[in-house]
DNA sequence: ATAAAACCTTGATTTGAATCAAGACACCAC
DNA sequence: GTGGTGTCTTGATTCAAATCAAGGTTTTAT
């Protein structure tokens, strides 16, 4: 959904503030209505019988989410919750309709933003299914570096305990291999702040390369 | 998309009868039309470096894939090949865009179809991360009898060595697997047939439990 | 029908990462 | 600053599943 229309629906949508840690949805609730982020990040993840998480995606300012119960008439095959204080607009369900049916270039907006999230799923099934820790961790790192300007000095915008259910392994595991990184002189690793001493190194890590 | 539409568009479109391993389109390919699988079946996967193999999805008659290109203006994200004999149509991206565009209904279609497969998506990556072999396992059981009108005895659709690749293991795991639900009395084991034998042990199993 | 090619099973071994268990460090409020 | 809380690191151990290897079976093509 592009800034414009954002402008467009405002007044026909709901603001809510959340504070950090607090829940949007959960897995199996009714959906009945778009979200729009308007400031803070917010994850949007899955958990496992005994506790585990896996988060799914990572959503900042401008980002929608939770349209699948819109479109497909189920409830949320996952949860929502801020990682930090969150502006939220909710846009309920008949109008979000409404809108998609008198406004045909949203339509496609909308294609292709589930589109571009279909994309982003197989690059996750693809790392969890046929990379190892070390090849997901450097292509997560080459993804910041290229959000964050091509510096080589990236800020980590998560905890790495967030990280670690981000990309699919544990905290320990996440430890570890930031050190070995280290010691193969790919990265330098700070408080929040990873330097990439290497980028040609991490490249051929994250495809697939050993550690 | 529907059947109907299928009626209406088969004039525009062009045919194509592949074989069995034959290649439907690669990852990277630039993608300038949509497919739609008439007879037949075929799977969409990805390839790691070293030749291992994650299915993301496999479609029969009446699926439409390779959607994403057109929608987002990259290339193919996977690769797509006929798994038996198959008849595919193929839609040339402009034609298909006309169609939506003066076709309201289709896009509604469109958005729900892409939105079943995010959801398909999030369950692939829950079970790949969250899950061990024994759980996908008895999950894939589960969902084949559902699809096989809840008949205890489910015929396996597809190889597997396929059904490896579909799941996220090797062929030794789910020999090895089986054997184990086998000695459980969850199930018996035939050639390219499985009967049911405790659907609630299954249940349970797929839910995370252990075997 | 027969040969060839896939495919499947079983066993032995290795391996990547999870788990368990302490400590160390950083960040916050007061 | 100081105490406390939450987060991160490091080491020892366990575990699920991959890999390697070899024999057996089914399927496919001619």
């Amino acid at each position: 959904m592009s800034a414009d229309h954002l402008e467009t629906l405002s007044h026909i949508a709901v603001r809510k503030a959340y504070k950090r840690g607090e829940m949007i949805f959960h897995e199996g609730d009714k959906g009945n209505g778009i979200y729009i982020v308007e400031t803070g990040r917010i994850k949007v993840f899955k958990l496992s019988m005994d506790g585990k998480e896996q988060i799914l995606h990572i959503y900042g300012p401008g980002h929608t989410f939770g349209e699948v119960p819109v479109f497909q008439g189920k409830n949320f095959p996952a949860s929502s919750m801020a990682l930090e204080p969150a502006g939220i607009i909710f846009l309920p369900r008949d109008r979000f309709v409404k809108l998609l049916t008198t406004t045909p270039a949203l339509g496609m907006n909308m294609l292709a933003d589930l589109s571009r999230r279909l994309r982003d799923f197989t690059v996750q099934i693809e790392a969890l299914s046929l990379k190892e820790v070390p090849a997901r961790l450097a292509a997560y790192l080459l993804t910041l570096s290229r959000e964050q300007d091509n510096e080589a000095r990236v800020s980590l915008p998560i905890s790495k305990a967030q990280l670690s259910n981000l990309i699919g392994t544990t905290p320990e595991t996440i430890s570890r291999v930031f050190k070995k990184m280290g010691d193969a002189g790919l990265i330098e690793v700070q408080t929040r702040t990873i330097e990439i001493q290497d980028k040609e190194g991490l490249e051929e890590l994250s495809e697939s390369g050993r550690l």
